[in-house]
RNA sequence: GCCACAAUAGCUCAGUUGGUAGAGUAACGCAUUCGUAACGCGUAGGUCGCGAGUUCAAGUCUCGCUUGUGGCUCCA
């Protein structure tokens, strides 16, 4: 007899070799039905899986992330069970599990392509597959066992991955006539999936290596009830409702011309009027924690990214340096702002009492992206960094770094982005030659960055090898509408451009000391935080932000003229008001589609003409009533004030 | 840049096996007019992304390009 514990520290008795299934049996037949995986021991195990000794265990259902990974590994081996029969000779490469569905990177042979229209066959086959209820079965092999059944297959992508395993640790799952090596766990059978869906096809190069064969990975999805893949394919529809570029066109924020160029956004008077408001919003915030504003040049001498450093990083692959009527002197479009604040750092010799010396601009720079990158505003050619670089003693870093994480915070707060995530950035430490600067300056910046997280509570996630070449960083990741995680807020330390410019200050002891610069940026950029920012409201927005604060409705063509003499005193008080003077042509259902997203719907009719009032709708319908039309005005400035100003204090 | 898919009126989309290009909505005009659940009549709007090819005939088939979309690689 074992002894197995429980969760909750209950322990109970079974049979050696027992499984968690049988387990699950003991307690009830429900929780035997649901169960798809088990942790034992800390470790994932089948749940068909003999345990041998006391143990403890915690039974894994759908609702646990380690269930769910479970049922879509198991899915991506039933896809590549049904690929397997329906294009023989297909090779496998990888197949995992997903935060959403799995894939299956496969390579299905030379002039064979998987196209969308093969889905259907493909769900078919797989569908059939679930209803043979075949059982998957774990295998102990050798690492030479192994060697020689995938040689014998041709599957070369398995071989490779097998040579880099150790012997004695290499597992394989059969179902069928399927066979693959793979660490586990997975479901008992195949028919615990019961709807499938093959979402999309793409490349993707084997091993995330551009210069290795591309094979074709299928997305999919799998559900243990159908009634789950309807609502889940329902959720991505509703998402794509919230896209930004559906509605930053719905609403006339911004647009792209093919005559200026790809990746190159147009602002139009809305997303301007937004996209200032958000400027004014972070520059009140900057002032308050003491930074000054510069401006800088759209671009330079291709000497000062010499120096930077930057050209023979990217230089070949930015926007191509533009010459002059001189012979031999070129210039580039700025594709970041710190050499120029370098520059400006230069300008007058520095003491440490000037320090630290904080150098704001909202910078537009341009980079050329690869062109199948291009993605809305989230990722473009020409876009402006709500930039700031801060020059520091090596002390002082800690401190500025905490304040610029004191920014991010306030921003995400005012703005109700919640679902953040922080990602501390640091080097690959087996491919230190990739960066530049000295071992000593990267340890303390590093340190710095995992402080100063400790410090304010923000779990981060470390990734090694994600740094960029000059210093290590924090970033903020939010999620778009369908879960694709994009970079806003960043700061980076930076041992190395205050380096190659020669950046000095005087210090108390009277000698030459070297800054550290700091680069910040807490929107990230204002395009792509804009596209967020519209994906998390769905376009209703708060309304010191709302391109449109007020629509006024006259409900009669006889009050146009009033509706219009007060839309005129509102935008001299600089309320942003539009007027629809379509009267009653127009029904209820459109307007209520249109003003969804519009604040406040003041309603005029005769009374209001007489008393000059105004009837107040609160944006979703509420009824406010009928006022004095200036003391709405009042009200509403009063409103956005209080929104705009926030004080770092509280 | 690579793989897959797509492109028809301002917008959302239909257009069968190849046979003269359609709807809804928005815009404009006339008529109507008091708290909105699409008033009526009319007008205008398209080189079917661009360029070749096949054909008596191409929105439809083939090829190339452009742009967009979902991924991969990249992201100073």
């Amino acid at each position: 007899m074992i002894k197995i514990k429980f969760p909750d520290d209950s322990v109970r008795e079974y049979e050696q070799g027992i499984t968690a299934l049988q387990i699950a049996e003991s307690i009830s037949q429900r929780l035997a039905q649901e169960v798809l995986a088990a942790s034992v021991n800390g470790e994932t195990w089948d749940i068909n899986r003999p345990i041998q000794e006391n143990s403890t265990i915690q039974l894994l259902k759908w609702e646990d992330d380690e269930g769910k990974h479970a049922y879509w590994h198991s899915s991506a081996h039933l896809m590549a069970e049904a690929l397997q029969e329906l294009y023989p000779g297909i090779k496998f490469g990888i197949g995992p599990a997903i935060e959403n569905g799995f894939y299956y990177d496969v390579d299905p042979g030379e002039g064979v392509t998987i196209k969308e229209s093969d889905f259907p066959a493909i769900e078919n086959k797989m569908m059939e597959l679930i209803a043979k209820k075949e059982e998957i079965i774990r295998q102990d092999i050798s690492k030479s066992e192994a060697i020689d059944m995938f040689s014998n297959r041709n599957e070369n992508y398995k071989v490779e991955l097998i040579n880099e395993l150790e012997d004695g640790t290499i597992t394989t799952y059969s179902q069928g006539n399927f066979t693959d090596l793979c660490r586990g766990p997975h479901l008992p059978n195949t028919s615990y999936i019961k709807a499938v869906k093959v979402l999309s096809a793409a490349g993707a190069y084997w091993r995330g290596d551009e210069h290795r064969p591309q094979l074709t990975r299928l997305y999919g999805i799998t559900f243990p009830k159908k009634k789950l893949l309807t609502e889940y394919l329902e959720l991505l529809e509703e998402a794509k409702k919230r896209d930004h570029r559906k509605i930053g066109k719905e609403l006339e924020l911004f647009a792209f011309s093919q005559n200026v160029g790809v990746g190159l956004p147009l602002w139009l008077p809305k997303g301007t009027q937004l996209r200032l408001k958000l400027e004014e919003f972070l520059k009140h915030i900057q002032q308050q924690f003491e930074y000054q504003q510069v401006m800088t040049p759209h671009i330079a001498n291709k000497q000062l990214y010499i120096t930077s450093g930057h050209y023979a990083k990217y230089g070949k692959d930015s926007f191509q340096p533009m010459k002059t009527p001189v012979e031999g002197e070129e210039f580039m479009l700025k594709p970041m702002n710190c050499p120029h604040h370098c520059e400006i750092y230069k300008v007058i010799p520095r003491s440490y009492k000037d320090l630290p010396l904080r150098l704001a601009e909202f910078g537009t720079v341009y980079r050329y992206e690869q062109s199948g990158e291009l993605h809305g505003l989230t990722r473009v050619r020409g876009f402006t960094q709500d930039d700031a670089h801060i020059f520091c003693t090596p002390d002082q870093v800690k401190g500025e770094f905490l304040k610029v994480v004191d920014i991010i915070f306030i921003i995400f707060k005012a703005l109700d982005f919640k679902n953040f995530e922080a990602q501390i950035s640091l080097r690959d430490p087996e491919n230190k030659e990739k960066y530049i600067g000295s071992d000593e300056n990267w340890n303390k910046a590093e340190s710095a960055i995992v402080e100063a997280c400790k410090e304010k509570g923000l779990p981060a996630k470390v990734e090694l090898g994600e740094a960029a070449f000059y210093g290590p960083k924090l970033d903020f990741m939010v999620k778009d509408a369908i879960g694709r995680r994009w970079q806003l807020g960043t700061i980076q330390v930076d041992y190395n451009l205050p380096e190659r410019f020669e950046l000095e200050y005087t210090g108390a002891d009277n000698q030459k000391h070297r800054p550290v610069m700091i680069h910040r940026a807490p929107f990230g950029s204002m395009e792509r935080f804009v596209a967020l920012l519209i994906e998390h409201t769905a376009g209703k927005f708060p309304i010191w932000l709302a391109p449109t604060q007020v629509i006024i409705l006259p409900v009669s063509e006889k009050f146009n003229d009033f509706a219009n003499e007060l839309s005129k005193t509102y935008i001299r008080q600089g309320i942003r008001v539009e007027i629809d003077d379509r009267n009653e042509k127009v029904g209820r259902k459109i307007r209520d589609n249109e003003l969804k997203r519009i604040p406040y719907m003041l309603i005029i009719g005769e009374k209001e003409v007489e008393n000059n009032e105004v009837s107040v709708r609160k944006q979703g319908g509420e009824d406010l009533g009928t006022m004095k039309s200036t003391i709405f005005a009042e009200n509403l400035l009063k409103e956005v004030d209080e929104m705009m100003t926030i004080d770092i204090n509280k």
